[in-house]
DNA sequence: CGTGCTCCTGTGATTAGATAACATATCGTT
DNA sequence: AACGATATGTTATCTAATCACAGGAGCACG
């Protein structure tokens, strides 16, 4: 499993990698990375942490772009319907997807003290969530997991 | 485990229960049930789904009661904290606890279908998310697990 | 007895988050 | 050129949550 928030990395490769495995991957599908998607993605990846929609619109807009609440809530809903980002129900905010290969159900980790998260890949067999949810005869389609607390760098610091 | 909002069972019994039940431990803990406090408890069990705040704040109002948002709020806070109820992230909305024995760390079961909200008590030992935390080295304060999706029922149904 | 303290309530105003509805534009296809 | 599908721009509206401040009930202590 790998925390990138909270462990150093060269950030703007981050951002440089992050766009143009998006990018490939949007070829492949026919999907249109248009100029508002492809901004919005690059926002959320200038930071590991979850944005509000409100906020994302704020860059857009000293950007000098439109910034009708639409206009983000298009983009974000582009990015996450295809996997590129996800929605922090926690936070009503959302975070760019750090494992973009292949399918998953993402354990998202919220520092409390720095706002970064964390992005984790748990063993798919192990979900509890699924668990609970077959022997109750409910069928699954979407899930949310998301812990709140103090990082490790955080924890240090105090 | 348990799923009420799932099976048949005497609604009723359900709501006089609940309420009897926090009153006890209200005592117990030398904590305040309110009357507002007390309406909103009981407005959230007469239902297997979980409510809007302001959707209470209507039925307060219906009841000639205050209901301005900070009411709601205010006595779903209290709820909340002393695990007599429930926020679900995913719905910006709340619902009774129906475990009130012991600590626990529910998984929630939303049905897209009904609305229906069921709360169930995985085992956790083991509990994914934390399984992953420790392995970040995160500290967990507070996890959220909801999965939406179909009920037995629902799915029956179509 | 009354002062101060703590906790709870009432209300107006504001901020944040999200969507509806409708008009316009762009691009590839036929 | 006409069409359909997809994406954009904008106004208005709705839902969710919090702030700030004033007042009240109950209790303890001097």
């Amino acid at each position: 499993m790998t925390d990138q928030a909270f462990e150093p990395h060269d950030h703007g490769a981050c951002i440089s990698d992050g766009v143009a495995a998006v990018e490939r991957i949007c070829v492949e599908r026919g999907l249109q990375l248009t100029k508002a998607r492809a901004r919005v993605l690059e926002i959320l990846l200038s930071e590991h942490r979850a944005m509000g929609a409100y906020e994302i619109l704020d860059v857009l807009r000293a950007d000098g772009l439109a910034s009708q609440p639409p206009v983000a809530y298009r983009a974000l809903e582009f990015l996450t319907k295809n996997g590129f980002a996800h929605r922090i129900e926690r936070l009503n905010a959302f975070i760019a997807c750090s494992h973009l290969d292949g399918a998953h159900a993402p354990v998202f980790l919220i520092c409390r003290v720095c706002n970064s998260v964390a992005e984790a890949q748990p063993d798919p067999a192990r979900s509890e969530v699924d668990r609970v949810a077959r022997s109750a005869g409910f069928a699954v389609e979407r899930v949310v997991r998301e812990a709140e607390g103090v990082c490790p760098n955080c924890a240090r610091a105090a």
